[in-house]
This record gives structure tokens, C-alpha cells and sequence, in this order.
DNA sequence: TTCCATGCAAAGGGTTTGCACTCTC
DNA sequence: GAGAGTGCAAACCCTTTGCATGGAA
């Protein structure tokens, strides 16, 4: 369970240019410390067991943040909820609609062929690639 | 223009065990008489030029009914609503997050490798590839 | 002192649900 | 007359926003 410590965690957020605060850290370390699946919900309920009094907006907002300096991707696999993930190397998903877990794919088992033609003007952001599964019913 | 007949969409819906009503029928011409990208809200707005009266609650129920029996997928490219897709060939989809445009990528274009050996006990329900864009800044 | 970060609460917006009515078989 | 389909409105839930407070540079 050792979490990144806090001064691992401020420097995360300083090398992306994010000024480390208290929820912030406290966010990083639930996060950044190893490869996970989060909602905000979970990250929300995570972080009130280490400090009190976070609010959800700071969770969301920190939330927005780290996306934008990804440090986090935004998972679209679910359309109730986003599913924020710290693992930001190139890799797939495979996402069971019954559970609703996620789980990483390595970028070795898979691999997309063939980066289509981009319309003038726009610029590749990313490649999703979800492989959705279900239980098998008896 | 020219939708399908309303009996070439009853027999479409007739064919997946869904039997044909009035709003079903409408909905079915908007979406299914040729591939097309709509939100709940665009297929409300459209199925009220054609038959007023019909509820959202018809709409989101029918775009359910319709997606459970294969004739739409749901497509997660926007974390605030759900994009819905008449084509279901396998395809892949291109979104740009900057004006919210989805585009089809036949699957000539692109090819994925390898199919994850799945756990234990789930069956592969489909595979989803989105390649987000963005305009690119001046 | 200015700006950023935060908390709180309310608002927002897409989607779902409860319930009564109607129509069909 | 049982069941399915529908409309209406309210409820729901995740997320965002407005606003005032508090701190840091």
C-alpha cells in the first residue's frame, strides 16, 4: 500500500508545471503511485481517508488538471461515468460491461495498423482502443 | 432525402423481433435509412418534424431497444452524451474533440492485430477504435 | 495586493424512472 | 382484460459553475 511519499508526488506535479497543494498531493498520491482505474468518486472517497475536508469540486478540478497535463487519460468506457487512468503509456483496454472492470491490454499483445489519412487541420491527440466484454451466461 | 419506405423500416424492425409502432417506425427512418451519427437529442428534434407528440423517454427508450438488438452501437466519443451509430459493419471512428464531428474509418484503412486472450468466462462483445483530433492551433 | 486554489451549495444537462392511459391481441 | 407501448413530469446522478473565503508570492 506505500503510496508515492510527498515529496515524490509534489516533484510529479511540479515537473508538469501543476504547484503542489495539499489536495493535489494528496490526489497524486492515490493516482500517480501506480497504474489504476478510477472514477472520481473513488478518487473522492480515497482521499478523504488521508485528509478531510476535500471538496468534490477541488477533486474534479484537480481531476481536469492532471488530464491536461497527462499526467492522467480520460476513459470513455462507461456512459455513466469517466474512468480516469494513470497509466499514460501507449496501451488498450478491455472494459466488461457486466462489472464494470477495466484492464490493461500491453501494447505488445495488440497493435493498430494503418494510421488513417487526418483531414487538413486537425491534429492526432490519441488512439483508443476498447475491447468490450461481457459474462458468459450459463 | 428519400428515407426508407415505412414499410421497408417495419420490416427491419420486424427482422430483430421488434414489433413496428408508430414512433418506432419514424425513428427507425431517421437512423437506419443510411449510416448516420446522432445524439438522443438530433433524433428527438428530427423524429418531431416527421410525428409530434413522441416523448424523449419514447426516444431513449426505442434508441435502448434498438441498440440491444444490434440495429445501432453506441458510440462513448463525448463524456457529456451518447453518440449513436447506424453503421454497424465493423468500422473504426475518427472524433474531433473541437467540433464534436465523427467520422467513419472503413476498416480497409485500419486494421487491429492480435486479439487479447480474454479471461476466463466473458465472450467479446465488440471492439471500439477512436482516433481523437483536435484543430490544430495557429 | 493580486491571483490562484479551495469549499460549499446550487445549478446544469443528459438519461432514467414512475405512473397512468391507451391500444392491441 | 392482460400486457406492451407511450407521454408526461419528476427524479437521478455525474459534473460544472458561481461565489466568497483563505493563502501564497
Amino acid at each position: 500500500m506505500d503510496l508515492l511519499t510527498i515529496l515524490e508526488a509534489s516533484e510529479r506535479l511540479r515537473a508538469v508545471g501543476i504547484p503542489p497543494t495539499l489536495p493535489r498531493v494528496a490526489i497524486a498520491r492515490i493516482l500517480l503511485t501506480r497504474p489504476v482505474h478510477m472514477t472520481a468518486e473513488q478518487v473522492y472517497a480515497q482521499v478523504h481517508e488521508a485528509l478531510s475536508g476535500v471538496s468534490r469540486a477541488t477533486v474534479y478540478n484537480t481531476l481536469g488538471l492532471f488530464c491536461e497535463k497527462r499526467l492522467l487519460r480520460e476513459l470513455l468506457v462507461d456512459p455513466q461515468r469517466i474512468v480516469y487512468d494513470s497509466n499514460t503509456t501507449p496501451h488498450f483496454h478491455l472494459y466488461n460491461a457486466d462489472t464494470g472492470a477495466v484492464t490493461d491490454i500491453s501494447a505488445e499483445q495488440m497493435q493498430v495498423l494503418g494510421t488513417p489519412s487526418l483531414p487538413a487541420g486537425v491534429a492526432l491527440e490519441e488512439v483508443d482502443v476498447i475491447i468490450r466484454v461481457r459474462n458468459q451466461q450459463a
